[in-house]
DNA sequence: TCCCAGGATCAAG
DNA sequence: CTTGATCATGGG
């Protein structure tokens, strides 16, 4: 029931009944863990733009509550408004925000395991953020190689503003999608590297772009490999390595058994697990999938996000 | 100026 | 299977 159709708005909610276990909106967006550009943060809401039934949709989520009692109050702003729009933001959400993970199921299995479990008071109700647009997840996680997560950030941008469809929202504001294989498989290196600041991740961005757009690669059937077979296939393309191939599996294909190793989790699990002692990133990614199974791209989520707060980058204490 | 950032790649030990 | 050098770019 679309509330005013000259403003497009939408309203709705989102309940803690809709949601398995605790969850914890702001530590889950500024978290940042994700291979899609991340969301625009405000205080205590967060706005992102997707496209629901081919139609672009901009949302912007607030949590009322605390981590364990809560609503998601949802505002989507769309030039169409789909009568179906609702439950096809409901079911996005549930997705990218992994709604229907078992927190708690994940807490009750590791409570004894010591380093890790000492995050879960401070984290609790953090969860693993999941890309929708698997080309825009492999391209960002291309891009995320030896850089910061601003920079990429800042590259995924300009590449949606010099070669995305542009948007106008019928509140007045604008927007670009992430463009498509097609468009980026047409570019010289040199023109991106120019435009974007990406650096030598030119040459794989369109060398990859051009395998998607030409058929050559489909994503989706990544889906109905195993682990070790997609993650085969992944380290043959330009630029991917076992850390983006990591990252891509886990945030864009959501699967939540793969545990990227940058350098972050490579100091924090040879610090904790290993007593300082070298390890090499191979045999710490290997050792994060057997410890913690199904569970280790959560492991992984967690232990980044100690990581770093133990570092004194976001200037909080554990 | 040097070092680092959610590394990948290639050559060499 | 490990180590070293190189690869662009902006920020500290």
């Amino acid at each position: 029931m679309p509330n005013s159709s000259a403003t497009q708005e939408y309203s709705f909610e989102i309940f803690k009944d809709n949601v398995n276990g605790p969850l914890d909106l702001t530590e889950t967006v500024r978290s940042a863990q994700t291979s899609e550009p991340e969301w625009l943060k405000e205080e205590t809401s967060f706005t992102d733009i997707e496209e629901l039934g081919g139609v672009p949709a901009k949302y912007i989520l607030n949590q009322q509550g605390n981590v364990d009692s809560f609503s998601i109050k949802v505002r989507v702003i769309s030039s169409s408004m789909p009568a179906q729009i609702a439950g096809l933001l409901r079911n996005h959400l549930t997705s990218v925000l992994g709604l229907n993970d078992d927190l708690e199921l994940f807490y009750r299995t590791f409570s004894h395991d010591e380093p890790l479990s000492l995050t879960f008071s401070r984290l609790r109700g953090l969860r693993l953020m999941r890309g929708t647009n698997l080309y825009e997840s492999l391209i960002c996680s291309i891009l995320s190689q030896n850089n910061s997560a601003r920079l990429w950030n800042r590259t995924a941008r300009l590449l949606m503003q010099f070669y995305g469809d542009k948007v106008v929202f019928p509140d007045g504001t604008t927007s670009f999608l992430f463009p498509s294989a097609g468009t980026l498989a047409k570019l010289k290196p040199r023109e991106l590297q120019a435009r974007t600041s990406m650096g030598y991740r030119a040459k794989p961005v369109v060398q990859v772009s051009r395998l998607i757009a030409g058929q050559e690669l489909q994503l989706e059937d990544l889906a109905n490999q195993s682990y070790e077979e997609a993650m085969e296939t992944l380290l043959e393309l330009p630029g991917v390595g076992p850390k983006v191939a990591d990252c891509f599996l886990l945030y864009g294909m959501g699967r939540i058994e793969a545990a990227p190793v940058d350098v972050w989790i490579h100091r924090i699990v040879t610090r904790l697990y290993f007593h300082h002692r070298k390890v090499s990133r191979p045999k710490t990614a290997r050792f994060l999938r057997e410890r913690f199974g199904s569970w280790a791209g959560y492991a992984q989520l967690y232990l980044f996000d100690y990581a770093r707060r133990t570092s004194g980058i976001r200037g909080e204490e554990p």
